[in-house]
Formats: structure tokens, C-alpha cells, sequence
DNA sequence: TCTGGGGTCCTAGGACCC
DNA sequence: TCTGGGGTCCTAGGACCC
């Protein structure tokens, strides 16, 4: 068997919102400039690098970033912009090689190792993708080039604007030696915790460990932290149009007040059910279970609870209905901070039409109301108990998590 | 004036069936 | 009247990523 060195390149988009808005509003370039989200719990979800140099971070609160950096410039994110602007730098992605796989709306990994015969070398292709993202778009990325995804992502991170790094294979064996531990992606702050408490630090020392001690203590993942810590990773570059199918839709939101009011807790729950039922059908998607979160007031203290039922469902009004049977299972113990309702256990929704006339009314009244919703922006058409909440719910600021394409692909 | 929102994967334990 | 054990489905909760 011959083994082909793989060569993987990940790329990073820098400070990805702030630099979309940037680009979009010039008076915004070079100034410190805080992307949030549209109503009042918000915290900063990306900053500028100008307002990164003065201590701005992502998750701080707005009041807090403006107590550091006074002349922060609030914007409230966009979110089309910056889909539609990801979704065409992936593309440019697949100008260079098929096998490209977007981790989140500003990362994706790319599989250049067919590549290199007609572009030359990595390097070379890093350079023509840098200079197209900066021509079309005016922003910079980071990347990093590697033999596997995990080391490409630590060579992306290693430079910050507009960096280029390379750990070729005779590389990683220095720069596993003395890397901390938390600087890979896939240990976090408990596994860290965890881990020093076995007195393993660096990557040189997780890789030396006795593997039986690992899954001893991690069982399964205990493996997979041995060959992380030397730098090993097998795993694919998977293409969007391969991932596996997707497994939840879900919306939570904190509220603008702490609430307490059942009236005023079940018309929320009835506007989340009604955003995660239409995203559902828009995805051609059902589930048969709904799970309900609710966080305290205390920000601490929460719960989360889930049904499932006999069958699939996407109507906003039969996802509340189950949300609410969860809700009225449990008596509250403060008043609620957050509501999220997912939907899982799904599955591609049979395109037949019911059988009954009333279930027919309801799926036309549900696809016009989607359709509406769909072209003039969303709750333009609703339930008419939610319109007295509807400018509670601004504009809205996707998570870096969300796919370019939206969703993954769902199984028959 | 604290602290967002979208996901995935893994584990443990109980119910139930054969 | 007492017994084992495997498989599947479900719920709850934790850790991780961006």
C-alpha cells in the first residue's frame, strides 16, 4: 500500500462580521467596530482588530466593551451579508480543489493534495485565495497548511491578521513537544482541567502518555487524545454535499426582561416554535422529538426536557403544543431568562397531501404564511397572538456555527 | 449594567421486548 | 416460581466547537 502525505490547508477568515461591515460601511475602516445581536441581552459576537488591541473580546457584554473602549462602534449584525458572502468564498474555495469542507461560516478545510500537480504547491494556492478574498471582498485570512485537519487548524490560529503557516511533516514533532494542551481543537476548558491534573501540560507530554491511563480515566476519547498530542489525525475532509445527514433545528432566545408571567412565557414559546417549524418545513424537514430548555433568572440554574412522539411533526402549532405539555409538566422556580425549542429525530417530510380538508386548509394556510415570510422577511405574516411581540425579535445575528448552504442534506 | 445562539457527539441509566 | 442477557429506544446531562 502507498501512503500519500496528505496536504491540508484550513482557512480562517479574520474578525469575519466586523470585517464584512467594514467593508460595507468605509467610515467603519480602521475605527474599533463591535458586531451584535439585535435586542437587549446582547453580547459582542465578533469585534474589529482596532478594537481588539484595546481589550474588546467576543462574548463580552456591549455596556462592557464601551467601558473599555469608548469609542466602540455598535453595528447590529446582518446576517445575509455575511451567508452570502461566505457562501461565494467557498466557492472560490472549489475553484482550487472538490474537497472542501466548511466547519463554520468563517473556517473550512480544504484537500489541495490532487491540487498540487496543477497549482504547484500549497503555498502558491494559499496566495492565489488570499488575493481573490482580498480583491472581491476586502477581507484577510489566516491560514494554515498541514499533513492532517487537526494541524492545519493549529497553523491557521498561529498567525493573526493575514497569517500563513506551514508544519510540515518533519515539523510536528518540535511543535507538539511544548504546545499546550488547550491549543487544540477538541480540548476544552474541562479537558484541560482534567488532563493537568494527570500533570499533562503539553502536547509532547499527552502524546508520551500510557494510553491505558487515558482511557482509563476518558474511555474512548482517551485514544484519540494520545495521537492528538502527536499530532496525529486521520479524519477525512468531508464535502458539504457529503455530510451526514442533519439531526436537530432548534432556536433559543434570552429575553429582553426576566419573566414570569405564564401568558407572556407561552407566547414566546409559541414565536420559537413557530421560527423552528417554518425552517423545518423550509428544509422539507420533520421530527418526532421536541425538546424544551428554560434558563433562570439566576443565569445558573436551568433544565431541559424532551418529548418524543409518535410522529413526525413540523407545524409550529403542534411543535408548541409539545413544548407547552413540557413546559406545563414542570413547575418554574424563578422566572425565565431563556426559552430554546428544538426539533430532532428528523427526518425528509413525505410529499403527499393530507387526507382530510382540514388538514389541508392548514398545510396551504402554513405554506402562504412561509412564503410571505420568506419573501418580505420573517414574521412579516403571523400568529396574531405573537404581533404584540414582534419587534422584540430584531434583527438577528447567525451563530459562526451556521453552513453556508444552511442545512445539511436530511436521509429519506 | 453582567454573561448569545446554533449545533454535534458521548455516556449513563431505565423501560421494554425477546 | 426463578432465572440471564442482549438489543433498542428513550431521557438527561455534559463537553466541545464556532
Amino acid at each position: 500500500m502507498i501512503v500519500v502525505e496528505r496536504v491540508i490547508m484550513h482557512i480562517d477568515m479574520n474578525a469575519f462580521f466586523a470585517s464584512v461591515e467594514q467593508q460595507a460601511n468605509p467610515e467603519l475602516r480602521g475605527r474599533p467596530v463591535a458586531v451584535v445581536g439585535g435586542h437587549g441581552r446582547t453580547v459582542i459576537t465578533t469585534s474589529s482588530y482596532e478594537a481588539r488591541a484595546k481589550g474588546v473580546k467576543t462574548g463580552m457584554a456591549v455596556w462592557e466593551g464601551k467601558r473599555i473602549c469608548p469609542e466602540l462602534i455598535i453595528v447590529v449584525g446582518d446576517n445575509r451579508k455575511y451567508t452570502h458572502t461566505s457562501s461565494r468564498i467557498n466557492e472560490i474555495f472549489r475553484d482550487y480543489t472538490p474537497e472542501v469542507e466548511p466547519f463554520s461560516i468563517d473556517e473550512s478545510w480544504l484537500d489541495v493534495t490532487a491540487s498540487l500537480s496543477i497549482f504547484g504547491s500549497a503555498e502558491t494556492i494559499a496566495y492565489l485565495i488570499k488575493a481573490r478574498i482580498r480583491n472581491l471582498f476586502g477581507i484577510t485570512c489566516s491560514i494554515g497548511i498541514a499533513p492532517n485537519k487537526l494541524l492545519a487548524k493549529l497553523a491557521s490560529d498561529m498567525q493573526k491578521p493575514d497569517g500563513l503557516t506551514i508544519i510540515s511533516p518533519a515539523d510536528v514533532a518540535r511543535i507538539m513537544e511544548r504546545l499546550p494542551i488547550k491549543e487544540l481543537c477538541g480540548i476544552g476548558r474541562k479537558m484541560e482541567r482534567h488532563l493537568k491534573m494527570m500533570s499533562i501540560y503539553t502536547c509532547g507530554e499527552l502524546g508520551r502518555c500510557d494510553e491505558a491511563r487515558l482511557t482509563a480515566k476518558f474511555g474512548i476519547v482517551g485514544q484519540r487524545l494520545k495521537r492528538m498530542g502527536q499530532g496525529l489525525d486521520d479524519s477525512p475532509v468531508i464535502p458539504f454535499a457529503e455530510e451526514g445527514d442533519v439531526k436537530s433545528v432548534g432556536h433559543s432566545r434570552t429575553l429582553e426582561r426576566d419573566i414570569s408571567d405564564p401568558a407572556e412565557i407561552r407566547r414566546f414559546l409559541l414565536q420559537l416554535s413557530e421560527m423552528v417549524g417554518s425552517r423545518a418545513r423550509r428544509y422539507n424537514v420533520s421530527g418526532r422529538t421536541i425538546h424544551l430548555y428554560v434558563r433562570y433568572a439566576d443565569f445558573v440554574s436551568s433544565w431541559g426536557k424532551q418529548v418524543t412522539l409518535k410522529n413526525h411533526i413540523n407545524l409550529s402549532d403542534e411543535i408548541y403544543r409539545a413544548a407547552l405539555g413540557i413546559l406545563e409538566s414542570v413547575e418554574l422556580e424563578q422566572s425565565v431568562r431563556l426559552l430554546g425549542v428544538s426539533l430532532g429525530n428528523l427526518k425528509h417530510q413525505a410529499a403527499q397531501l393530507p387526507l382530510f380538508e382540514e388538514e389541508r386548509k392548514k398545510l396551504f394556510a402554513t405554506r402562504a404564511m412561509d412564503a410571505i415570510n420568506d419573501r418580505f422577511g420573517r414574521m412579516s405574516v403571523t400568529f396574531g397572538t405573537l404581533l404584540p411581540e414582534k419587534e422584540k425579535f430584531g434583527s438577528q445575528v447567525i451563530p459562526p456555527s451556521w453552513r453556508p448552504e444552511g442545512i445539511k442534506k436530511v436521509g429519506a
